[in-house]
DNA sequence: AGAGGTACCTGGCAGC
DNA sequence: TGCTGCCAGGTACCTC
């Protein structure tokens, strides 16, 4: 589920039930994600949490002494539950590592069937962590560029959606929408990134700004109930170009979408459209 | 230094 | 119905 656009709807729902609540208890079902959930996890406890935000797929929430680092991999999901979780009607489902009893008599529960995600804790503020501190930009943000990525690119011989997808060189542009962005940039995927020119890298840092732009305002439509749901697979499907449609017509020039390989990732493009 | 492959884990689905 | 193999939205880390 996790692709930018679905981290930033998710922070977006729990946003109003975690800011300026304090976490009253910290229930750890599960501690063995990708990285072991910290004893010290329960440092936050009694904690308020007085900022949240989103740094490339991680959501970070602050207190006063330190931060919980969360990110969802593959598979996670957050959702707010009512009544908290030490209610007995309240339902554990398989999968709810990670349960946060917050002021004002809801849940927070950390759900991940494939355990590729985690929770951590810090003291540092959250920047220094050693998971953030060498992240690239933001996709988003002014200054994420195609000169920037053409700049990083130059005599790189990995193919450009590896580049692009490499959160060293720009965050949050996952399997998908990196597929996605190369269509409307009418660029191959598997073409080096050190032989993508300069105008090319202009059109595809605007196509990545503009796709992410859009799923977010997509996911916005199911924003209400997403978090007591497991999320909404597929709602921005019907705008997807490429991605899960081999063998279909492209919708631009009517020829079949082709699926290769690249980086261990399953990838989608036109061989007419991108080159 | 850079490129490429491996590992972590469960569930769903196609095919037999 | 049940088994097997393959695939899945992430990404740090290991080896060459």
């Amino acid at each position: 589920m996790p692709e930018l656009p679905e981290v930033e709807t998710t922070l977006r729902g729990i946003t109003p039930y975690l800011l300026n609540k304090k976490i009253k208890a910290i229930t750890v079902r599960q501690p063995q994600l990708r990285w072991l959930v910290p004893d010290d996890i329960h440092a936050a406890e009694n904690q308020k949490i007085l900022r949240l935000e989103r740094r490339g797929k991680y959501i970070i929430a602050s207190t006063g002494i330190g931060s919980i680092i969360m990110h969802l991999g593959m598979s996670g999901s957050l959702r707010i539950a009512d009544p908290k979780f030490a209610d007995p009607k309240y339902e554990i489902r398989k999968h709810d590592h990670v349960m946060f009893e917050l002021s004002g008599s809801k849940s927070m529960i950390y759900h991940d069937p494939r355990r590729f995600g985690s929770i951590l804790w810090t003291r540092e503020p959250a920047e220094q962590h050693p998971l953030l501190a060498a992240l690239g930009p933001e996709p988003l943000s002014d200054e994420f560029t195609g000169n920037y990525l053409f700049q990083q690119s130059r005599k790189k011989k990995v193919a450009v959606k590896n580049f692009i997808m490499n959160s060293h060189v720009v965050v949050g542009v996952g399997n998908i929408y990196a597929s996605e962005a190369l269509f409307r940039a009418g660029i191959r995927p598997g073409k080096a990134a050190g032989r993508v020119t300069a105008a090319a890298y202009g059109l595809l840092a605007t196509e990545i700004k503009s796709v992410l732009t859009a799923a977010i305002k997509s996911g916005g439509t199911t924003l209400r109930d997403f978090v007591n749901s497991e999320g909404e697979p597929g709602y921005f499907q019907q705008t997807l170009n490429v991605y899960g449609r081999e063998g279909e017509p492209c919708r631009q020039c009517g020829r079949i979408i082709k699926q290769r390989t690249i980086g261990q990732r399953s990838t989608f493009f036109c061989s007419h459209c991108q080159s």
